[in-house]
DNA sequence: TTGAAAGCGATACCAA
DNA sequence: TTGGTATCGCTTTCAA
């Protein structure tokens, strides 16, 4: 293992200034940096990250609380951490994996040993019932996801409520006047995410400020629970013209059942969905939606955690606002 | 912070002692060990990770190098993660992202800066080029799939080259003489990940010991590819009775697809897919699967790294035994 | 512009 | 059965 002290020995300096060097927090003649930098060059020096830590009280790393639960944005999840991962290392931050299921004790665990310096949190609940740890466990801490009152936490996520409106006033302004929302399965709501409580809520604001007809469930990700929502919705409400989906995982469903009902995507029926671009592209219809910007939120969250770690102001909230893509999907109402 | 020398004083031993009682590698007396139990408990002492990496050169930490691509297999990838994860931490690990984008040099830098003992890679190609780099880096590395050349590096995977014996001779057995595959997307052989390049070879073997008509071909996750797929195939091979389905996403189009073409599953063609158990059960018509059991394999994954930390015993390649469950999909063909 | 040396908070060797 | 202390590899203060 090259140690600074070989490094300083092959330079012929002291390992103070190598030191210097690296960390750029002195001035340094140009001859000895250039002499420090071959030394590293030549040895392959790497700095040991515990000794760093150790001294400087700075480990460099970030506990990133992810669900690693099948639930409903699967992919989504992945771009998010994936995105989250490149964002800390052009940060020069490594990323800690703390599952769920670790709990409080995940975080306080890495904390009181140091293990990193600040921490992601995604998957929030509106009353998340981890939020007072989070307030008052002193780690910098940013959360994936606007709970009800996050208090000196800093907040980073797709405006879903503002979203949830734009969906349905988008069908308005198309004329239709009766509209549905199939959501994410029950599971979703009832443990209260914040993305889709804050959507549904959207949603509903919506069509109460459009009065239109809009009524919404929650539908589970398999096959059958998606036909029978179409199905049911058909037979209850033949007079609805749009549907808004929450919920990746039907939408292949959701047009091919459609279409075998007799329904034509969008000329009997439009959709909008809340899901990755890519997604709505991919679709077997082109879907009209609204992007969901996993990957922007993800490197937003680490700009955000990298303000708090160098003390530069307090808490802030981001909801970054909706873009919605025209596609195939969407046209007024044939009776319109 | 509370430091170990927090925790002397308030026991009245000294530094060494606290660490002996905590590391269990010296016999202490039941009345010291208690004193120094309370006393942790008391100030809620917890070893500062650097520095305890510092002076013992064991970081208690793995590399975890995920591929977090949208590929083929997402649920199964998060599976996977989810369960290394809790292996992990059940044997008081902790584990660092590495991404696959950040390459070779990804994993010198963890090695280098002494952030982990060891790694675990995923999503391994049949000429992986990391392996060189694996194989000589000096890190403790368990790779999950089986390349071409492991050397002497650790692997450990479902047997997929049986899996895919196994499925051909399920359907021969009961009585298929035509049968298909659906593979995963092109990219993935492309890049002759090992789980996709195995399966095939040992779906083509299968055919070949019972002299079956079979034929694959690899199937974007899209619903027109699969769509696609399966118009083809009823056009030029008709007499097909069987089909292998080794993509999780395509399944639930496989089923709606052909059912709208007229054939019914497994009245006209029967299906077996490689997939996680819960995914099998869930189709509108209850799969016949070889199970990818990705919980498992994670767990064995870290066992073995374990067992390399220790010192004990040298490389070894850990292929799992499939399991075929009948379920609803699979039956004898109609003329048989 | 540079060097010497005192920590950082543990572990583990050497003594007692 | 326990304590003292050198040590891990770095950062940063104090001096020059």
């Amino acid at each position: 293992m090259v140690t600074i002290a070989d490094v300083a020995r092959h330079a012929g300096v002291s390992s103070s200034t190598v030191s210097y060097v690296l960390s750029g927090k002195r001035t340094i003649s140009e001859d000895t940096r250039e002499r420090v930098r071959r030394a590293v060059d030549a040895l392959g020096y790497r700095p040991n990250a515990s000794a760093r830590a150790l001294a400087s009280r700075r480990v460099n790393a970030l506990a990133l609380v992810a669900p690693f639960r099948a639930d409903n944005n699967v992919p989504v999840l992945l771009e998010f951490v994936a995105s989250i991962a490149a964002a800390a290392r052009e940060a020069d931050l490594d990323v800690l994996l703390v599952t769920q299921e670790e709990g409080d004790e995940g975080l306080l665990r890495v904390r009181d040993s140091a293990l990193v310096d600040a921490a992601l949190v995604m998957d929030l609940e509106m009353n998340d019932a981890r939020l007072p740890m989070l307030r008052s466990n002193g780690l910098p801490c940013v959360l994936i996801g606007y709970p009800e009152d996050p208090g000196q936490l800093s907040c980073v996520d797709l405006d879903l409520h503002q979203s949830g409106v734009r969906a349905v006033e988008h069908l308005a302004d198309l004329g239709h006047r009766a509209i549905a929302m199939f959501g994410s399965p029950p599971a979703v709501y009832r443990r209260e995410s914040t993305y889709a409580v804050r959507f549904a809520s959207g949603f509903e604001e919506g069509a109460r400020r459009r009065a239109i007809a809009a009524t919404w469930r929650p539908v589970d990700q398999s096959h059958e629970a998606a036909a029978a929502a179409i199905d049911e919705l058909l037979a209850e409400r033949p007079e609805v013209t749009g549907i808004v989906v929450h919920n990746e995982a039907i939408l292949p469903t959701v047009l091919s059942v459609l279409e075998s009902r007799g329904r034509r995507v969008p000329d009997d029926i439009s959709i909008i969905a809340l899901c990755p671009t890519d997604m709505a592209e991919n679709q077997r219809v082109p879907l009209t939606n609204i992007a969901v910007p996993a990957g922007e939120i993800g490197r937003v969250a680490v700009e955000m955690l990298l303000r708090r770690l160098d003390g530069a102001g307090g808490a802030e909230i981001r909801l970054l606002a909706p873009e919605l893509t025209e596609r195939s999907s969407t046209s007024a109402p044939r009776n319109a």
